[in-house]
DNA sequence: TACAGTTAGTCCAGTTTTCCAACTAACCCC
DNA sequence: GGGGTTAGTTGGAAAACTGGACTAACTGTA
């Protein structure tokens, strides 16, 4: 009987950035905005949790957390090199709303090309954009699956 | 002074998909799992908890519930196009907890092109991959920030 | 010196959500 | 009739979230 639930590195993710707010902070630290108030303002989060998930996410190496100021203390947060990696999310996740949801977008972004920015996910390997159905996973764990079409 | 928060797709999207659960059911039904008692098992999940987001996710759009059985009614839960689009988001988590979370990857997923799969953003205009700072934020909100990298 | 303002939190009581296990309902197969 | 499958529902305890007030350590202004 199975009683565990799948192993996944997705589940895994999410237990670092899933939590409410997570990543409304990662989108405020790619705005610039670094400082709590400020975080606080722009997220509408209560000021306990937004303690927590920073502490949260800094533990896990998404930001760093930089004194700008001595007396007294200060921090700001920066985003890591692995918290820049997940800026890609915030994009589809952007762009899927734009798409389904009611409403016109508060925020447009340009690409250095001269384009509007239309995110699309590609195969670094070949080049071309992952269709649905372009997969095959192959499951490492027995009991998970086998290779089939995605 | 500013009270509310900052009005954003990113957000919007997220109060439909960014509850616990809800991306690891989206997750299941690509693998092909699109029954209640096979994602309770799969997931992990509360069936209760279970039960409240797979409305959500229907009434959003997202999944559509289809009778496989008249007697006793039955139901299956399968992806839309709405839902497909968020494939790529699913991807780019799996990317990132590959890359920093500990443990090797349960899964691995292979293009049609015949190469192990590692996603990349690019822009759809001209193909580039999106990097860290080649993006201009233009806010059509007022007092929400004005133009600006990312 | 007094006083308002800024910044980064902490604390608390009340509400909401989640969790877990058990339970129901409607079937099928033997 | 008994056991198995499937898709939920229910209820009580535990955990998380909420909003607001509060603290501490400054800065800048009059």
């Amino acid at each position: 009987m199975m009683t565990t639930a799948r192993p996944c590195t997705i589940a895994d993710t999410l237990a670092v950035v899933g939590e409410k707010y997570s990543l409304l902070i990662l989108r405020e630290v790619f705005f610039g905005v670094r400082r709590f108030d400020a975080m606080a303002r722009n997220i509408g989060a209560p000021r306990d949790i937004l303690t927590a998930r920073l502490k949260r996410l800094v533990e896990a190496g998404l930001l760093e957390k930089v004194a700008y100021s001595e007396r007294p203390p200060r921090y700001e947060y920066r985003p890591t090199a692995a918290g820049v990696e997940l800026q890609g999310v915030l994009h589809l996740l952007r762009q899927w709303g734009d798409r389904h949801l009611a409403g016109s977008p508060p925020v447009v972004f340009s690409h250095t090309c001269g384009q509007e920015l239309d995110p699309v996910v590609t195969c670094r390997g070949c080049g071309e954009s992952v269709a649905p159905g372009s997969l095959t996973a192959d499951f490492k764990v027995p009991g998970w699956g086998a290779s089939g079409a995605v």
